[in-house]
DNA sequence: TTGACTTTGACTTTGTTTGACTTTCGCGAT
DNA sequence: ATCGCGAAAGTCAAACAAAGTCAAAGTCAA
């Protein structure tokens, strides 16, 4: 999937340069062969502030996007995610959490997996749908809590 | 029957896989000549963590369904437990469960710690009291067979 | 004949791709 | 200084591409 292309090539190029670079939109997007607004979508779906990156940029004539992989510590990632988390948390953002908080060695692979499983739509089947996300941002935080 | 058909292939792909494939329901049911919400029961009623499978998926352009088997007998002290929790779970049966568990050097104190907190009356405290040890059960099922 | 299991298809939800249009910025001409 | 132009990047909604859901209809064995 063309995303998927792009956000892992964005990786690496965060990987080669340490964790901060400045891309062009347009120029990116021609060498990819694609349209610049994709870059865009990447960003926003894949490059979000809960997975741990920041992004900005600047417009105009040679105008560029900034991606910055955030490093915090152990207890200021707990907090920030603890106040993140709202009262509602879905499958999907909590997968991104947890990615997160394993990518910067705050959990093991088991216990991002072993979390990611107890806050799965099957572990929580027997509540109603609406109520799963709170019930899951409720464990979510518990969990968060313990690991302070 | 066209099911039991589905879900034979479906397990000779994972044997020769070893254990865990991906698959696109759409181009599937195409190749088999069914409608695609048939791969969705297949899936649903044979590959069910009770039988020891996992499904996830991805919607989407692009999207696909992965399936992994988690290998029994690797984990026959974990399944014991799977089996032994049954339908509900209360806080206490839990806690030994989590004894027993650490006590034997399949959790790390750590990871006891954390599904203590997933499964405490906290963190369920929006079901109800009923539903929670209902819930609490599913929770840790799902946990332990991330864990296989 | 009933009840559990299957099959089907219409409808929903989620995720991706594209392109038209808007906003912002730097720079050179006035 | 400032106006205006062109070169970025941003926004948004439509079209498309999956997978999920659910209930109605069918099947089969007890």
């Amino acid at each position: 999937m063309l995303a998927d292309q792009i956000a892992k090539m964005i990786e690496q190029m965060l990987e080669e340069s340490g964790g901060s670079l400045e891309l062009q939109r347009n120029e990116m997007a021609g060498r990819l062969g694609c349209v610049p607004s994709q870059i865009s979508y990447v960003l926003t779906s894949r490059f979000t502030p809960e997975r741990g990156y920041l992004v900005e940029s600047r417009r105009g004539g040679g105008g560029c996007i900034r991606i910055v992989r955030k490093q915090m510590h152990r207890d200021e990632y707990l907090m920030h995610f603890f106040y993140a988390i709202g009262e509602r948390l879905d499958e999907q953002e909590a997968r991104a959490y947890l990615q997160n908080l394993l990518g910067n060695g705050i959990l093991t692979s088991r216990e991002a997996a072993l979390i990611q499983s107890a806050v799965s739509e099957g572990a929580l089947s027997d509540v109603t749908p609406e109520g799963r996300r709170v019930v899951r941002a409720n464990i979510f935080k518990h969990i968060l809590l313990s690991l302070m």
